[in-house]
DNA sequence: AACCACGACAACCGCCTACTG
DNA sequence: GCAGTAGGCGGTTGTCGTGGT
């Protein structure tokens, strides 16, 4: 346990508090954190703002509650996440998005903070080595993006012009995409920094727009599919710069510049706006999803998410469509011909190196790991229980990447 | 030794939702 | 139905440790 980090000089703040009397802030010390376990042992979890009252401790409710879910409540798992966990993660990520405390459901004794904390931490180097956020195992059409009703929530910075995505000039085969100069990890957070993106999204800066021109090959999927993104609709569910910003071609131009070692999908990431990057990343798989979905005439009833009183249908709702069979992978794989080739340098030496302690863990994000088990897709039982070995011998289940939950952008 | 970059981590903040009276 | 409250969640910030130069 980590104490007084910052040597205790812990603010003194008001926290909200209901007494109006002064909170402490900070670190928490060791005397602290024995009053807030007496006090769970004695009462149990909850009404964390009795535990002030009751304890003396100057501490809020909210505090209190997150001291103990994250450092002090029993069955937590410290250190390093495993191998195993890792890769859940970025699957769990890249089906659920930024839903932490979910994700942290299927990670026992690992908070969301925790596992929050990691992922961020992952994004940053990434972006920095110049590598795709997820492993490159999934083939990134774009997003087929056709919400039903009206936005889960307006995004709170504008949607980029409407014009930029003419469902018509999208769905056209005109419409193609090249990248700048590929970077060297070294540059690409200059560059993109450089980068005046629209929300994050340089895919959509105006400045950008001119040049990116996005083919439909270089997505690699079907030209002959009709490309509907739903901009046409008049009420579209998601913030635009969800919207993949990665609606390029993860295998044409990486296996070009192999000799870099960059993929320069990424060099358009924001320096700022790191999990919106991500969640544009995200999209473009969850696109593929959708897709999918469309064609199996499958409902997607986003219209409900926004709606508490069917937050609980949606969970479930995602928590069936994180379990996918292997039929699944098949239609998937229909959708997309010939594209599930893993970028030379994703089998270079050259990928993300884990943390320090967790450096036992993967090769690169597993960009291989579709590939090896493209054969065979083993059949996905329930998230929590189902994996498999990839050949690292590692369980891995690389499931879906539905999002039909997307984050809002704040 | 000093400096810097980076990662890891803890904690706070603001918003949202559910609950309760 | 409404307002207040508590709890949960995601985003962000600040601090410390470590390794490299």
């Amino acid at each position: 346990m980590i104490l007084n980090k910052g040597g205790g000089t812990a603010k003194e703040e008001v926290c909200g508090g209901s007494n109006g009397g002064v909170l402490k802030k900070g670190p928490w010390s060791a005397a602290e954190d024995a009053v807030l376990v007496d006090y769970v042992k004695l009462h149990g979890e909850g009404n964390w703002n009795a535990v002030q009252r009751n304890t003396g401790l100057q501490r809020c409710g909210k505090s209190c509650r997150l001291r103990w879910a994250n450092h002090l409540r029993p069955n937590l798992k410290k250190g390093a996440f495993s191998s195993h966990e890792e890769r859940l993660i970025i699957d769990l990520h890249a089906k659920l998005g930024n839903k932490w405390a979910r994700i942290s459901a299927h990670l026992p004794g690992r908070t969301d903070n925790e596992i929050k904390n990691y992922w961020n931490t992952r994004v940053k180097r990434r972006i920095r080595q110049g590598l795709p956020l997820y492993p490159n195992d999934l083939p990134t059409p774009p997003p087929p993006y056709n919400p039903p009703t009206l936005p889960l929530s307006l995004p709170k910075t504008p949607p980029p012009t409407l014009s930029l995505f003419n469902p018509i000039s999208l769905s056209s085969s005109v419409f193609s995409l090249h990248h700048p100069p590929p970077l060297l990890p070294s540059q690409t957070l200059k560059r993109c920094s450089q980068q005046n993106s629209f929300m994050g999204n340089p895919v959509f800066s105006p400045s950008q727009m001119g040049p990116f021109q996005i083919s439909p090959m270089g997505f690699g999927f079907d030209p002959g599919r009709k490309l509907d993104f739903g901009f046409g609709s008049p009420s579209f569910e998601l913030p635009s710069n969800q919207f993949s910003q990665n609606v390029t071609s993860n295998y044409v131009e990486e296996v070009e510049d192999d000799d870099e070692k960059v993929n320069p999908n990424n060099v358009g990431l924001s320096n700022s706006g790191l999990l919106d990057d991500l969640l544009q990343e995200a999209q473009v798989k969850v696109g593929l999803k959708r897709d999918r979905e469309q064609d199996c005439g499958l409902q997607w009833d986003i219209s409900s998410s926004e709606n508490s009183s069917t937050g609980n249908k949606k969970e479930e709702l995602e928590d069936q469509l994180i379990n996918i069979d292997s039929q699944d992978l098949s239609n998937i794989l229909e959708l997309i011909p010939s594209l599930v080739q893993a970028p030379s340098w994703c089998n270079e030496s050259g990928g993300e190196s884990s943390a320090p302690q967790s450096s036992a863990v993967s090769t690169d994000d597993n960009c291989n790991v579709f590939d090896d088990q493209m054969p065979q897709p083993p059949s996905f039982a329930a998230m929590n229980n189902t994996s498999f070995e990839d050949d690292d011998g590692d369980d891995w289940n690389p499931g879906f990447y539905n999002w039909d939950n997307l984050p809002r952008i704040c």
